[in-house]
DNA sequence: TCGATCTCCTTACGCCCTACGGTATCGTCA
DNA sequence: TGACGATACCGTAGGGCGTAAGGAGATCGA
């Protein structure tokens, strides 16, 4: 459902992702000792999440069960379930590689970026239902995409098409993750296999309408092009590898267009 | 949120997106009229969606009273809201162009194709909320996979490679929209324009990270590229303009990949 | 005319987020 | 030492949501 990020207070989220002020000021106020914390509550949140696999199943009510709390007293720490999210977005970015493997050309870095960021969408496909339009602007994030950029320097674009071939890599990855993550998880909340799914609405489709082939005719050559199963082999592992194919011939035809771009622009 | 569509009963979905056969049997039930229609709840949930931009805006309360009628009357149409998507989503397909363009070559027919389907998110951005990993198969959408397919038939491609590029440039487009979907939506939810609240940011950040343009040098000479603005020129209309650019400067990378894959598949 | 059957509504349950006001706790200063 | 007041935390409640259950009324075939 596509959340907006960064619709909370700015200041508060953009005060919790970079340092927290307050917390060098030694000085404790006074009352009771606080008994939890934000690192705390974000690092369950994500739990949440990741369990759920899905934003939807974050609720502030989930997130205080897991700390042994209410759910308002989430509250003292966190000014609402907005600006949670932004932290928790900017946090689990952390995991992502952002050192230069040098003495690489650009392409395998590009390739090794793209397919560490698919993997870590696919451990926490959360992460995709965080809009994109108003970024967190927080600093791991930012991290990610300096990391590409720095592998992408070796290329040689201008500006223009480089903020172009970096919202079309973003895009690509996130567009394959969010495909294999919803297919997991459509599984997982549904408890019907893939393929059970497939082969009941091919058989539904074949009854309601025979005349599918004739209108579809592409489509249809498309689909019975499909590689067969090797005899013993799992039916989920098998679709787990064509989808890894297709995002690796994906990728390369992007970055076959990215050297062809770099060329005529005159590098 | 990324809702999964075909979550729904199977078969009550198929039925209700290819031709109802129950409707073509002549016989009217006892009891009285059926003063509404599965046509018309579609028709307003479409709406309702629309003007909400956002899928989470569309509850089978407010779809009621668009119609003047309760929220329960809807279900003795429409098994629920599953399936209601499952048929707004096909329905609303059928915007879109499926004829062909005869005498254009690939490269154009393929753009004319992103772009009609860019508009056509931009208008119903909630289509981009209903996850794809379980496609609800319904005649409309495929027709305009089918229409893709058409006019990558020119380009002389091998099955594999085929759905590579099939599922690059879908992902694409559907980025691209996504992110100028979900720019205009939090400017109208928020109230904030983009660029007060890029100014707000900004200047937050300055004070949080001074050091911003030391650790993330590439990421900040890339913004700071960006074309000024033209004297007189609306700020929007501007970043509008920029995005434009960007979505054609991302397709014809990914078109000169393409091309460079059909060399290699040996056409 | 008389069921049978269908449409549509009211009610209710169980989720969600969070505003508000009350209470328990503790550092600080007189 | 003792009281003050800031802070942490919770109970309640209000307004969302989807939809199960069951009842009221309309309309058909027999």
């Amino acid at each position: 459902m596509g959340i907006i990020a960064g619709q909370g207070d700015p200041t508060a989220s953009m005060t919790l992702l970079w340092g927290r002020a307050e917390a060098r000021s030694g000085r404790r106020a006074p009352g009771p000792k606080p008994g939890l914390t934000v690192d705390a509550i974000v690092e369950a949140a994500i739990a949440v999440a990741d369990e759920a696999a899905s934003a939807a199943g974050l609720s502030m009510r989930t997130v205080a069960e897991r700390l042994g709390c209410s759910s308002m007293a989430l509250y003292t720490y966190v000014p609402g379930k907005a600006e949670l999210l932004d932290v928790m977005y900017d946090r689990v970015h952390a995991e992502l590689p952002t050192g230069r493997s040098p003495g690489e050309d650009w392409r395998s870095e590009v390739t090794a970026w793209a397919s560490d960021l698919k993997a870590f969408y696919l451990r926490h496909p959360w992460v995709l239902q965080v809009s994109y339009a108003r970024p967190v602007l927080g600093p791991h994030e930012q991290a990610v995409l300096e990391a590409l950029l720095r592998a992408l320097s070796g290329a040689g674009l201008r500006a223009g098409t480089l903020r172009a071939v970096v919202s079309s890599l973003l895009h690509f990855v996130q567009g394959a993750a969010r495909t294999a993550a919803e297919t997991r998880r459509a599984a997982a909340v549904t408890g019907v296999s893939d393929q059970d799914w497939w082969g009941t609405r091919v058989t539904l489709l074949n009854e309601l309408a025979p005349d599918f082939a004739d209108r579809f005719p592409l489509s249809t050559r498309l689909a019975s092009s499909q590689s067969p199963l090797a005899g013993d082999e799992d039916p989920a592992d098998a679709w787990e590898r064509e989808t890894d194919d297709v995002f690796a011939a994906g990728l390369a035809v992007l970055l076959d267009g990215i050297e062809a771009a770099a060329g005529s622009d005159g590098c």
